[in-house]
RNA sequence: GUGUCUGUAGCUCAGCUGGAUAGAGCAACGGCCUUCUAAGCCGUGGGUCGGGGGUUCGAAUCCCUUCAGGCACGCCA
């Protein structure tokens, strides 16, 4: 169905054809000027050129036109040439009607043609623990999987594991080193390997970051770490099971923290799922003519005319004849095409990679491993940092895990719940472990993908203001208003498919508050575009806001008006839909009790 | 050096393809609970949108320039 302001357009469009002007200078805006007016157009100013007459004029013919409109209730032609639109009561109540009598129940939203898309979260490491870095490609990533599968594509979530390159290389090497007894050091060996890995989560995780130092300074063991990674690159049978090993036990420390972050993936694939298809692609890059030898290296060139800045070429193979991170990003691509055919396709790594990836594009689309009609979008976001404005690190200056930031907000969360309150121990813990991944994931979205933010406790913990918990509250405000009303007899209305009972406004705070939910399929759609979920916190803020200064103003279950009080249900029935959906969205729930 | 991103109220952030008096929240100050959850609502004060040019009837938004900061610039990922 249309947006309302696409409704409300085609009314002043129909207007400006009338009055003998470009229809098209009818576009109408939601008014940036509410104590003023509800919507508004700016069309006369902007052809007062074109017909060589005053904006004022314009608008006043427009105006004139608009008399006794079916949709606008009032428009005001005012200086310099605005049109100040108000609009009707009925319409808005039908235009919710529509909302919710839309079929698959989600309230207006088209989805012109289904489309494949990929979410790649950009390659958590494995053998390494997640830390604040990760929290963002986690987030943003799962909200841009979800606002696309609500948008009704085909969305596939690959987490992309690094886990192929020299840092598992480093990882056996410093396993040797500790363990040189073992059977997969064995060259000779020709039994089974065991089942049972050899080390725990909590030692792969302190190897690496030994390996990872050792190598720096010592020349010898960085070469030997070297010739791991190609011993195992090259399918030697032990380092191949002993990868095997800390994949599994690596893989099940992730799943463990993504799942405690209600992040899921679809598809666990990494680096070395496409290590095969190596061989292929290169000969098909070499035998299209896209590469050249520079230095030794194999790469494509992916400079273009219109550029004024440098861009460096595309490399595929380092003059060793060894892949790395571009080689198997271009050969995940051609797998993805193969596989899944994706219409689109979504990164999520830091900013700092975005000139790899502009690279990386280029050269996938010149070289024909992807149709240039296919989107590939790389989103590159921002540092999370500290109150102090630099990167966010524990006390003592180290990576702060994720899994104590999360545990850090969770306890904060739960002395607030405690706070002046008689509550057990049991419910305030699950109520806590909900309201603060709201916080934590509304802290993050809330800010633009791309900017660096202040990951400030107290404020993404607190219920005042753009937060989580604000959000959440105004749920559960809603969510108990309405068992109150069933408990008192009421019946809700079935909101899924069926043209709901909504009512003329009877209030400012009633209207604007109707107004706020005719919002909904725009944002959602724009927000999918735009692979932009903050947008999707900015109207839901609105929305919240919008409902609870109506909440405050209106008495709802002591309204004696029986139809009226129904409108008001509609009105929380919907309210409470479009916030549980889009916070279902953004990737976190809301409790039933604060 | 080249490129790129950022600069909006004391603090944290919005501001869609240029539109009216630049918006929220926090913090400060002042109101509102015998009535549906006060984790709420209402109000007051606070900004030459980094600076300077330009385009335009009209610029936080577009162009140029300049300052400040971040980041990236082939064999790491």
């Amino acid at each position: 169905m249309k947006t309302i302001l696409e409704l409300i357009s085609d009314e002043v469009k129909t207007a400006f054809n009338k009055a003998g002007y470009d229809p098209e200078l009818g576009q109408v805006t939601v008014s940036n000027r509410p104590d003023l007016c509800e919507y508004q157009c700016n069309g006369a100013m902007a052809g007062a050129k074109v017909y060589h007459k005053a904006p004022a004029v314009i608008a006043a013919e427009v105006a004139d036109k608009l008399k006794d409109d079916p949709v606008i209730e009032k428009a005001e032609p005012v200086n310099p040439g605005f049109l100040n639109i108000t609009i009707k009561g009925s319409f808005l109540a039908d235009y919710l009607k529509q909302m919710t009598a839309c079929e698959d129940g989600r309230l207006g939203i088209e989805t012109p043609k289904k489309q494949t898309v990929i979410v790649d979260y950009g390659g958590a490491n494995v053998a390494k623990p997640l830390h604040v870095g990760h929290l963002r490609s986690a987030v943003i990533g799962e909200s841009i999987k979800r606002i696309s599968r609500y948008m009704g594509h085909e969305t596939i979530g690959d987490v992309h594991l690094g886990d192929w390159g020299l840092q598992m290389g480093l990882v056996i090497t410093e396993l040797k080193e500790r363990y040189p007894d073992l059977p997969y050091f064995d060259d000779s060996y020709e039994g089974e390997y065991p089942n049972e890995a050899p080390f725990t989560i909590n030692e792969l995780e302190e190897i690496y970051p030994t390996a990872s130092g050792k190598s720096k300074e010592d020349e010898e063991y960085k070469k030997r770490a070297m010739e791991a990674t190609a011993k195992l690159q090259n399918g030697v049978r032990g380092y191949r099971a002993l990868w095997q090993h800390i994949m599994n036990v690596s893989k099940a420390d992730l799943k463990r923290n993504y799942d405690a972050l209600n992040v899921e993936f679809d598809l666990w694939k990494g680096e070395s799922d496409v290590h095969d298809l190596i061989p292929d692609m290169v000969k098909y890059l070499k035998e299209g003519g896209y590469t050249r030898i520079s230095d030794g290296a194999l790469v494509v060139d992916v400079k273009e005319e219109t550029d004024n800045k440098e861009m460096p070429p595309c490399m595929i193979l380092k003059s060793d004849g060894a892949s790395l991170y571009n080689t198997t990003d271009l050969a995940t691509i051609m797998d993805r095409v193969k596989k899944y055919d994706p219409d689109r396709m979504v990164y999520l790594t830091d900013k700092r990679q975005n000139l790899y990836f502009e690279q990386v594009f280029r050269c996938a689309r010149k070289t024909g491993l992807i149709d240039p009609d296919k989107e590939l979008i790389h989103i590159g976001f921002g540092t999370v940092n500290g109150k102090d404005g630099k990167p966010f690190k524990t006390r003592d200056g180290g990576v702060m895990r994720l899994e104590y930031l999360i545990k850090d907000i969770d306890d904060r969360m739960y002395a607030r719940i405690k706070e002046n309150r008689d509550i057990d121990d049991d419910e305030a813990k699950a109520i806590s472990k909900i309201v603060s991944l709201a916080a934590i994931k509304y802290g993050d979205l809330s800010n633009q993908a791309s900017k660096d933010y202040i990951f400030d406790v107290d404020k993404f913990t607190s219920s005042e203001g753009n937060t989580g918990p604000y959000i959440l509250y105004t749920i559960v405000r809603i969510k108990s208003i309405l068992e109150r009303f069933v408990s008192e007899g009421g019946k809700l209305p079935d909101i899924e498919g069926k043209a709901c009972g909504f009512t003329v406004p009877d209030s400012a705070v009633m209207k604007s508050l109707m107004m706020e939910l005719t919002g909904f399929a725009q944002t959602v759609t724009g927000a999918y575009t735009e692979a932009a979920p903050h947008r999707i916190c900015a109207y839901i803020y609105g929305l919240a806001n919008a409902f609870n200064s109506f909440y405050h103003e209106v008495r709802i279950l002591s309204e004696e008006d029986e139809q009226k009080k129904q409108g008001y249900i509609a009105l929380l029935v919907l309210t409470l839909k479009e916030l549980s959906t889009c916070i279902d969205m953004l990737g976190f729930g809301a409790p039933e009790k604060m």
